[in-house]
DNA sequence: CCATCTTCCTTCGAAATCGAAGATATGGCG
DNA sequence: CGCCATATCTTCGATTTCGAAGGAAGATGG
């Protein structure tokens, strides 16, 4: 599993290379080493061969994939009321993916024990027999420091910060572990649906405002609070004090949380972020002017960051993001204000990976850990 | 000079590694391989052995250098009225430096060849008798599509727009030629004076404010604009029409040509950004308020992207970079509203690498290609 | 249907690389 | 001073990787 071997799994797994000659372009590697080495791999059992691909003008290639039974990883994505968890195989395909009801103000240690029996409940009721756990990760809706796996200094997890995460978590399993922000998780996971965009602004919108960032097709992880744009000074008439202690940070208005607020003083209840995507869809109007403000405002910060960062597309997901006016108002707002070469070919939409997005990253990035 | 030979002459000339048992480590070769590599290298001149080194507990490293006639380069940083040119050894050591008067609004086809007939120049006067030129480069003060080579929308270049400033500079020589915009220039020239620190953001403040972001080590071109924070909307009561028809842009206020002429208007005669710190130092109030006041609004610029980007290090270079109280004010803005993670261990400092910067990160640069 | 081109994959001798062992050189310490 | 620990560099046989040539399989086009 290590070095070239690994790297040659790597390639397949991520989708990269489905055939010898396709894995001897991408890994620079002689066609006639790639041949040999993929026959030993498949005698491990790690790969297996999987009938002919499409010709592309010669001999027909013979298609590789990961083996099934090379392994499962068991992944995360912790929200503040709820939980998506599943079961990837090492390409990353789901095997199942369930979302259940789960608390993080229990603390700490309670959480992470709970989703490492959920792990093993997964495991126990969907996990192919005699399959091994290759590795297990979550996503934290909080900054996590990528050097030691802790949580650091989260806004709206009491009793988490400095807490070891990634040591817990990994006491119950002798394997590879990832603890990973939230908003990375899902930028990673984003990232392999955009082919050709090396460099992305992956923005989450939901009951807060995360963002992920891709440079070079890499997570770029900063200090662990990469990709920050919650606490954006943003330009406006009244006067909100955030949470963080700062005056009309972004989050204040334009973040889930605050829309539900601002709803509910109208006497328009709501219960999560996606109950003001169906009041959107509905036409209820006081919705819809909220959204279109609150994309605005986002859209106004993403200008500043698309100057600075020159990404390839910007790419919406998060509770909000099927509100169709919020994708609109921050285009709007791009395109008016970022300079001519920065929004040439600069792309903004939806998501691309849906709702399992944080979960395919954790597979992505444990990946490179598994085959290290 | 291809492949590994190249790698190991790179990491010499970077100053990444010194002896053969650090190329061992730094290029992950083995040892012995190592040695049969440097032993050509010597062998055809491009290495050469100087001594030994200091212990480290053990036997001497013998170290190793470039050959001083392993080649030169020819690169230039070019600004609106004056330019600097240069010679440098292959790891990047000037061996000669001139500034000169020019004009950019004589149009590129002139300045490109006048630079092309500098280096010829600097050459005869400077050039050590039988190394060959081995690549010519020059910064730009204008944003520069890196796929093409030419300049796009410049916003003080008229006649310059979409010209291919690569191709004409390569005209007048057969080797690998670079052109790039200035402040990346000069961000890749400090990336080599701050070991350790893999994301940089390098604020070069002079006549305008430009930005070269280095990230993982590597220059960030994005679509040729990156960095750009000049036309990033401050806070401001007043209400001041930019250059490139927005409102409010920082450059209109926190630029050196702004502060030029606020002072001016103030009966204060000034030529250029130099002016102001002698001004500075000499302690006259105006000066001192208007710097302080554009390092604040810098400064908070600075924080979003602070808070966005994570980097190790903000280095403040430029004709302006040498008044204190500019840097102060940087600091003072981004420790007051970053996150805390973002600061933990954030420096804020002037430019290590000096008024050469420029030349030192297109001679960086060069390299690359020359030993590509 | 057959010649020809393209692409995929394997074979096999040549070349590069590795890694273990040893030679060389130095500092530290009793 | 002599011995040991440490670090640098080289030697040499074993292993890996390369690359040119060729075989296999299919597309293309008369």
């Amino acid at each position: 599993m290590r070095g070239a071997q690994g790297d040659l799994l790597r390639l397949v797994a991520a989708g990269q290379a489905e055939s010898r000659a396709e894995l001897a372009r991408m890994s620079g590697l002689a066609a006639s080493s790639v041949s040999l080495r993929v026959e030993e791999l498949i005698g491990t059992g790690l790969l297996v061969e999987e009938g002919a691909g499409t010709s592309r003008g010669g001999r027909r290639p013979r298609r590789l994939r990961l083996s099934p039974s090379a392994g499962v990883l068991a992944v995360a994505d912790l929200g503040a009321h709820h939980a998506r968890l599943g079961l990837l195989d090492l390409s990353g395909t789901p095997l199942v993916v369930e979302e259940r009801p789960c608390d993080i103000a229990l603390g700490p240690e309670a959480t992470m024990d709970w989703i490492a029996a959920s792990f093993e409940d997964l495991l126990l009721r969907h996990g192919p027999p005699g399959v091994p756990l290759r590795g297990v990760g979550t996503g934290i809706p909080g900054p996590v420091d990528p050097a030691t796996g802790r949580v650091v200094a989260p806004s709206r997890m009491p009793g988490w910060n400095n807490f070891p995460v990634a040591e817990r978590l990994g006491s119950h399993f002798d394997l590879p572990v990832l603890v990973e922000n939230d908003a990375n998780l899902m930028a990673a996971g984003e990232a392999r649906s955009w082919p050709g965009r090396e460099t992305l602004m992956v923005l989450k919108a939901g009951s807060g405002i995360g963002c992920g960032v891709i440079v070079n097709g890499a997570l770029h992880r900063g200090r662990g609070a990469a990709g920050d744009i919650s606490h954006v000074r943003v330009r406006s008439d009244s006067s909100v004090t955030c949470s963080c202690g700062h005056l009309d940070c972004l989050e204040a208005y334009a973040s889930g949380a605050a829309l539900m607020a601002v709803l509910g003083e109208q006497g328009i209840a709501v219960e999560r972020p996606g109950d003001i995507v169906a009041l959107v869809e509905d036409g209820v109007p006081e919705a819809t002017a909220l959204v279109r403000n609150a994309g605005r405002l986002i859209g106004e910060v993403l200008t500043v960051l698309v100057n600075f960062l020159n990404p390839d597309a910007i790419v919406v997901g998060g509770g909000l993001s099927s509100a169709e006016p919020l994708i609109s108002a921050i285009r709007a707002a791009v395109y008016e204000r970022c300079l001519p070469l920065a929004t040439r070919d600069l792309e903004i939409a939806a998501s691309r990976s849906g709702p399992d997005a944080a979960l395919l990253g954790a597979g992505a990035l444990l990946l490179d850990a598994v085959l290290a």
